[in-house]
DNA sequence: ATGAAAGCGCTAACAG
DNA sequence: CTGTTAGCGCTTTCAT
């Protein structure tokens, strides 16, 4: 029971398969009745074109990829669905690939995606990437390419990103309309741009308000929650004693709330506590974390359309874009001491 | 800048491209001295075999497919975490597809796996998936497939899963050994399997512990914290008064979780609370959540080298086999009355 | 030991 | 309006 091919049609048709082919296109030089009987046996026959044939023909696939590091993050999640969306209704159909924070596996993934006649990738690059040739060399061959999230600069390309600055700056600001005086900020790694931008936004705050700004009051961990409690647990047995503590992430955060809890303490009485991307879990922690939303489903979509008008039209598209979304700031009992 | 193609080695040589081909996957009728150059300018000219190509000729691409209701639920990103695991090693690439529980995603889905031509796929059936003759039509032509947690009895296939109905007897026993009267349980959409093993674990761990069975102490929800903080507030409104629940996932018990700390209940002396899966999550609340651990890493490693297995050997495989994996209560806070 | 030719499924010149 | 031919990149008979 083989797939039906073209050749099938042609063969019971007596015609040949170009003229079955240019049938089932609707081409108009095609006898009305011809194509009539074409489309027929077709349609009884379960006739579909076969993609990989397809794709050896023309280099393409309307398959796209999308690499983030870790699915299980919610934020990655969501930014996926976002994606899926615009992608699906343009009749795209969307590859997922995890790069497990991993350079390694980065460059597999680029490489699948290349090698598989993708028709251009999304990318929220892995932590540990330092070397970006794998990202260069295919988007000077002219290969599609959005990034998102964690963005590489250096690449003349589309970005979708959000103002990760003024989340922080706003984050830290309502850290000190409270009443905070020692906000501490748990970065995620370093050397990310987001860090690095989170990290300006909380500094310039503190600065603006009138607060100093310390060195020993940032501390810095990986994106997810069970490495985040270690970092916090430390933090609290250090004689820095935070009264306010803004995490850069909500895995972080979490970690955060865990730690504080069992060590007694108490948000936002002891510790005002404030994360980053409003994660779907924030609102049902205990008290409920304050937390920077971040539009991830609209980052999704964007960044969706942005890689398939590259992919519709590469030349018109010269002036490479760089869209920045907005957060807002959303204030939930594990910070908020004043009504 | 093309991709450099067997041809252009053969060109380079003024050798055919069957030499070239045959040079390459190191065929013995060929001279050693010609072979020694083919590799050379290969590694030279960093040639790659292009998979679409080799597709379309072997109808496989070492490709494996696995098809889950939403990749945001940890419980699978940790699944394929243990696909990918096994797989990677095996020299296959997964390819992640989500149905969103919609049959119809889930349709397009199947179709495209056997499209593209991938060797195989692993899937936790969506949940409001009733017709499953897009399975048994691939699986009649003898193509691979394993199902794992969201199992289809039906089909004779390899399968692998949790033993739900364990799980739940001793999540429900542990909760009448902490004094609870009026355990109620929380069940996952009605139909699935494993909601039914789970609800026949809970009643009979009720029943053989001198309990009774009340059909109004079983709710249900989706599988997903936002809805489930719905029923449950619900369920506390109502004049049941339950002095134990237990939750049909994670998901669930984190939104009674946080539903039962909003009504200014606590946890365990109000309420003894414990979900299924043991998520990391869990361990993060405040009071920590009780849960029925599941080794979904496991669960997805096994699935994985089950599918290979029929992939590599489809003949010697005529007896298929449901693998049992087994589970552990893991007590914390939320349900622990007794020291 | 190597080459020529056919074919995987499909489309696109190029002919009629 | 329809058929023939060539080719996407590769492997595999079948020759030599």
């Amino acid at each position: 029971m083989r797939k039906v091919t073209i050749k099938d049609i042609a063969k019971q048709l007596n015609l040949s398969t170009s003229t079955v082919s240019r049938a089932l296109r609707d081409s108009h030089e095609i006898g009305i009745e011809t194509k009539r009987k074409v489309l027929e046996l077709a349609e009884q026959l379960d006739y579909t074109p076969d993609p990989v044939a397809l794709s050896l023909l023309n280099s393409h696939s309307n398959d796209i990829g999308v690499i983030v590091p870790d699915i299980s993050n919610p934020f990655f999640a969501i930014v996926i669905a976002g994606i899926e969306d615009v992608a699906f209704a343009e009749g795209y159909h969307v590859v997922i690939y995890q790069s497990h924070d991993d350079y390694e596996r980065e460059v597999l993934n680029v490489k699948h995606i290349y090698n598989r006649r993708k028709d251009g990738f999304l990318v929220a690059v892995a932590t540990n990437t330092t070397d970006f040739s794998h990202f260069k060399n295919l988007h000077d061959k002219g290969f599609p390419i959005v990034f998102f999230d964690r963005i590489y600069e250096e690449i003349d390309t589309h970005k979708v990103a959000v103002d990760d600055y003024e989340g922080a700056y706003n984050a830290t600001k309502h850290l000190i309309d409270q009443g905070c005086q020692r906000i501490v900020h748990i970065s995620g790694p370093p050397h990310l741009l987001i860090s690095k931008r989170r990290l300006q936004g909380y500094k310039t705050a503190l600065l603006d308000h009138g607060l100093p700004y310390h060195e020993e009051y940032v501390w810095s961990t990986h994106f997810d929650s069970q490495q985040s409690i270690e970092v916090a647990r430390q933090l609290l047995k250090s004689a820095i004693h935070p009264d306010g503590i803004f995490a850069a992430s909500d895995n972080i955060a979490i970690g955060c709330h865990a730690a504080i809890t069992e060590a007694g303490l108490t948000m936002p009485k002891d510790i005002a506590l404030i994360g980053f991307s409003d994660l779907p879990m924030a609102a049902m922690l205990n008290p409920p974390l304050s937390s920077v939303a971040q539009p991830a489903f609209e980052m999704g979509r964007s960044a969706a359309e942005l890689l398939i008008k590259l992919i519709k039209k590469p030349n018109e598209n010269t002036q490479s874009i760089t869209k920045v979304l907005h957060t807002n700031v959303v204030i939930r009992a594990s910070s908020l001491r004043k009504t």
